[in-house]
DNA sequence: GCCATTGTCTGACCTTAGTCAGACGATCAC
DNA sequence: GTGATCGTCTGACTAAGGTCAGACAATGGC
């Protein structure tokens, strides 16, 4: 079964290869050689403020001195304008110009019509398989390597992700985090709590933190996962690490609470073998508290 | 719709490019650079014969001097037995040796452990949804990316694809196509007829032939498709393809005869507008005869 | 037997991609 | 204010990937 699995990627990666890789290079390179294009495409994605060159080094994942040289080609193209951030002069942002995006453009047109050439020969049922196939391969691809990381609750990722996490709920519960929020960011860190975020591209597309409860069990909390990737297994997947983590700490009971709407979630935490307990806390928002012993 | 197909082939292509390929092309850098790795791999797939120096050079798209080259590093290194093929003696066959093979073999367990850690994190119902629309993908990515071209009907791929075509029909009607085969390929060039063959990998997947018959109307003759094959709208292209050239060259009504028992064939004839008509020719093996005006 | 063609190889050459060590200014923690 | 750290850049270097023109032997067509 596995096998089988492992055989149909690895058969897909070579028809994959051969076929529309080799247009994709080609695509890419419209007199341009690819980096150069990759990079340009990549800082079209980026808002009117641009990026910053790290951020398009983690994107990229390139070399810091390659990064470099890659944006001096393009300035000296005159397609982007690199100048520093006025909040941290450290940094600099980097923009298109405007022959920037229309050399970005033209590169999207020839994305464009590659990605028709290749549809083209098939039948519109044909089409519209392969187009559902790719899609569900996509989000099956990403949330399998979606990459979970312990960070600080005061990280920019985590802030973000509780962000949005308070944001959700604010909009579903009226619920307003008011000042807990900075002091239960203090109780997921040190040695009895943690937090995890999942990113993918660099963005928060999940979390989840772990602090200790005065009667010595692990508590699971502002575990939140981006609309977006909702149905793809993430949260299981988050659940079962956090899990992980609580149980090298050395902890052998984790609780946690939810609201009753949230019947998906719910669904997730019994498969996971939870079972529903008393109230055990005083959270106004919770209508459901559930426990499992590891 | 159509810009819908194009933009998931491109999100696909995005994300395959960043998670995959990355991957792949540091699984295939097993102390050797890419080229040689995917070379080896591609010598590996050969039969015991080995394959032919053209034979790779197609299968890669490498330039004959850098392939060349290739050949020479992995002959070095003691992996490929390079020696003039006997029945001609300016084509070169190229074979693994016992260190080869092993090579080839690590080479194939780091591509397997490659794939099973990209489907590790996710579900076994997932695993199975992602290599369900791999499968999908690839078939269709496949047939999408097939190569329609006119060829000689002596020309080796043609005389594969009839061959493959009058085992089939030997199999279930008891034909036997004797000298007739000749005689018909001579008929398939010229000015008045023409044979086209489907290659995919170099391999010859589908074929059709178009002749002149007495009357000055167009026969479409040796039409086939690989079994591994049908299903994938290849034979509808095809027939397309050869109504296309069939018209260039000036005829205005195009005719053929099949079998009864051949009922998917029949189906995609009715489609593509033929209908049916009376006995044309004394064909012994064929039971139903179609025409259509271009 | 001759000439054109085919199949492969060699040498010379070029671009792209990428690494690494260190420089240098800006910012942060104290 | 100072030392550590961060963010980016520069210079020097290497390997990989690839192109092109021609050499040369074998073969096929006549």
């Amino acid at each position: 079964m596995a096998d089988q699995h492992a055989a149909t990627v690895r058969r897909f990666n070579r028809t994959y290869t051969q076929r529309i890789g080799a247009l994709d290079d080609s695509f890419l390179g419209t007199g341009r050689p690819l980096g150069p294009s990759r990079l340009l495409f990549e800082i079209g994605l980026s808002d009117d403020d641009g990026a910053t060159v790290r951020e398009l080094r983690e994107r990229l994942g390139l070399d810091s001195g390659y990064l470099s040289r890659l944006l001096r080609s393009l300035e000296a193209d005159g397609l982007v304008d690199v100048r520093p951030d006025p909040t941290d002069r450290r940094r600099r942002r980097v923009r298109l110009t405007g022959r920037g995006r229309t050399a970005r453009r033209r590169l999207d047109e020839r994305s464009e019509d590659l990605a028709r050439s290749l549809v083209a020969p098939l039948s519109e049922r044909q089409r519209e398989r392969l187009t559902e196939a790719l899609a569900t391969a996509d989000l099956l691809v990403r949330a399998a390597t979606v990459q979970l990381q312990e960070v600080s609750p005061t990280d920019p990722r985590s802030v973000a992700a509780m962000a949005a996490y308070f944001a959700e709920i604010g909009e579903r519960f009226g619920f307003e985090p008011g000042d807990a929020w900075l002091e239960d960011a203090e109780a997921m860190t040190g040695p009895d709590g943690f937090f995890v975020v999942a990113t993918s591209d660099g963005e928060a597309v999940a979390c989840g933190g772990v602090h200790r409860l005065p009667d010595g069990a692990a508590e699971i909390k502002r575990m939140w996962v981006h609309g977006d990737w909702r149905g793809a297994g993430l949260g299981a997947r988050l659940l079962r690490h956090l899990e992980d983590v609580v149980r090298d700490r050395g902890y052998d009971v984790v609780r946690l609470d939810t609201n009753d709407t949230l019947l998906e979630a719910i669904a997730m935490y019994e498969r996971a073998g939870y079972h529903a307990i008393e109230r055990y806390n005083d959270n106004p928002w919770a209508r459901r508290w559930f426990e499992k012993t590891l």
